[in-house]
Formats: C-alpha cells, structure tokens, sequence
DNA sequence: GGCCAAGTTGATCGGTTGATCAATTCGGCT
DNA sequence: AGCCGAATTGATCAACCGATCAACTTGGCC
C-alpha cells in the first residue's frame, strides 16, 4: 500500500536548513493571519506541525524570530507591488485596504522596535529599501527632487493605513487624498495623477 | 510624635473615587514611561503603592484601563500644545522628538485597536479631536479647504513620528520636510512656514 | 466606645510565555 | 544488518499574566 516514490514522500524528518526554512515560512503565514504579536514557540510550532522545542533549536530567541519574519514579509510585499506601473497606481493599492495585515505587522514592528535592537534594525533596513523603491518611481514620474518627496509621501502611506487599524476614517478616499498630496509637493497640476 | 495636622496626613485609605483617580494618574505615569504593554495590574498596583487586586477593583479589565489611560494620555497631549501659536510652530512642536513617549502609546494604541474595541473607539475619538484641533488651526491661518489638508498632515505627522521609533532618518530635519509639504498642500510659496 | 460599611490586602487559580534538555526516533551510510 | 549522528519530541522550569475573593483593616458615625 505504502508508495516509495521518487516524488517527496512528505517525509516527516527534514534536513536541518529546509526544517528552518518551513518554520520560517509558516511563521510568516501566522504573522500575516494574526500579527507578529501572535508568534510564540507554540504557536509557531503547531502550525508547522512540529514540536515547540523544535522551533526553539532552529531560531535565536524570539526577538530574532520576529525581525526575521517582517523582513521577510516587507521584502515580500515590496516583491509584491513591484509589478505596478506608475506612481498613482502604486499609492493606490497600497491603501486601497487589501494590506491590512501588513499594514498590522509594520504597526507592531515600529511599538516593538525599542525594546528590540534586531528588529528596529530590520525596520530601518527595510525602510531604507521602500524609500530608495518611491524615490525611483517618482523620478521615473519626472520629479526632479525625489527624496523628501519619497520620505513625506511614505509617511502619509504608513501614517493614514495605521489610522485605519482603529478604523478611522473611510480607507476608500485615502488614495484620493494622498494623490492630491502628491500632486501638491511635486508641483504638479491638480488630476495630474488621475 | 505623631502629628494629627490638618493637612492631608497621608492618609492611606481614600475614597473610591480618589483611589480610582489615583490609580489613574500612577497608570498614565507608567505608560508614559514604559508603553501601553506595562500597564498590568501589578505593575500598576506597585507604581501606586497599592495592591494588585485594588487596581483590579477600580477598573473594568485591562482593556478598559488601557483606553482609559490612553485618553487620558491623547487630551493631556493637546491640551499642552493648545498653546502653541501658529501652525508652524505647531507642526515643529509635534515633531521634535521631545514626545517620543506619547509617540509609543499612540503607535501602541493602534497596535492594539484591532483586538481591543474599546480601546479602537477611544483612539477614533481622539484621532477625531486631533482632526478638529488641526483644521482650525489650519483655518487660522487662512487655508481655504483645511479639511484634508489636515488630514494628511495628521497622516504625516503620526507617519513619520511612527518612524523615527525604530530610529529611522533623523528627527531634526522631520519639520522641515513636513512644513515643506504643508506649504505645497496649501498651494504658498516655499518658505511661507519658515 | 463600639460598630459597621467601605476600602484594602494578598494569596490563589488557571492560563500563558520563552527557554532548556534528557530522551527518543529516524535516515542514511557503512 | 547495524549503527551513529542528526532531527525531533515533549515534559519541565521559572516567570509572568488577569481575575477572583475571603479575610483583614480602618475611618467615621451613632
């Protein structure tokens, strides 16, 4: 009955980096469902179906762990909407509201950044990587001063989807309204971005 | 020895409704010197010099005490800076770093909102009082349409301050950028602000 | 002076967490 | 076939959490 195919037979004992690396993926999986504040040892373990000591021996300490998975999850998303062309369309779906989860795990990273280093190092990493990212489309767009404009426009991005988590203000008419920003610091004609 | 004064003996039993302030003010100081998550009973029951299950007593669950605490934290916040003139020294005052504390409990407040709905409503309150607060000063200052132009400055404001929590750019140049984008919004000439 | 209501205590319960580690199991190599 | 190292388990520890509640203390009033 039992098949000893050349397919992986979902063989329940891995090597110890492909052990690591499915820990990781599904901690991932977690964080993106329920935020970084729900991976715990536990956690973590039943959902990759392995024992909590497991998780334990293939990551230093949680504080590691967590600043592992948002990297992962903000190269991730960065990966995501590489795709987008054009300014407008990028700000707009990344406040259209699809993102909440991420939007929730940015949210924890910065409250959980100060009492832990790793972290707040991968936050500034990462946050290097999405201003460097605004900053070449908007030159692509023609700004001739991209960098403040970048750093203002992420802040408006970050600043209004965390508003949203409390469920302030209709997250509908965010896009319209940072386009309108946008327009503003560039000096560009109001509709110019739509 | 003992001196049976008319001034307030220190006297270690209070009314309820004292206790409950107390216990309060103790909580705000707490939060505002460790963040949101410090608040626990004990924690709070040791700062105030009473036992946990007193703290327990005067307050309906910690999540009722956290949206109590941060309330509390957000009105002190405006009413410090309601004295502030002008829009410009306003937006200076708001990011100068000066207020990182409050900075954790909002970002914390917002961590927080998605699994606490009472603590969601407080922060939609308060999030609605900034706006007010925001739109009149803007108004003052002769906006047209300060409505939205309030609204994003919010977005900034949080945005960026949410930012600098992982150490992220450098604070001192963060008014600048945002009054630079003000001015845009508001359709002045560069330098109007400063 | 005594009493009673109100304030207050702190032990206790059931639950969670991160971390540790001896014991076990298994896969692949000889 | 047998073995050995690596992967894996899961019980265990100390520390913390919110909540509860019987017992204690105290202040003010009669």
């Amino acid at each position: 009955m039992h098949m000893p195919s050349t397919t992986t037979p979902a063989s329940r004992r891995l090597t110890g980096t492909a052990r690591r690396a499915a820990i990781l993926e599904h901690a991932t999986a977690l964080a993106l469902s329920d935020g970084l504040a729900a991976l715990t040892l536990r956690a973590v373990g039943q959902r990759a179906g392995v024992a909590s000591g497991l998780v334990a021996h293939y990551v230093d300490g949680m504080d590691a762990l967590v600043a592992e998975v948002f990297s992962g999850i903000s190269a991730g998303e960065r990966a995501e909407v590489a795709g987008v062309g054009g300014i407008a369309p990028l700000v707009r779906t990344l406040t259209d509201g699809t993102r909440e989860a991420v939007t929730l795990v940015w949210v924890q990273a910065w409250a959980a950044a100060p009492g832990n280093p790793v972290l707040a190092a991968a936050v500034r990493a990462e946050m290097d990587a999405w201003q460097t990212m605004l900053e070449a489309r908007l030159r692509e767009a023609g700004a001739s001063d991209p960098a403040p404009v970048a750093r203002a426009l992420l802040g408006m991005i970050d600043g209004v989807n965390a508003h949203s988590l409390a469920g302030w203000q209709d997250r509908a008419d965010h896009a319209a309204l940072l386009l309108r920003a946008l327009e503003a610091m560039l000096g560009w004609a109001p509709g110019t971005l739509t």
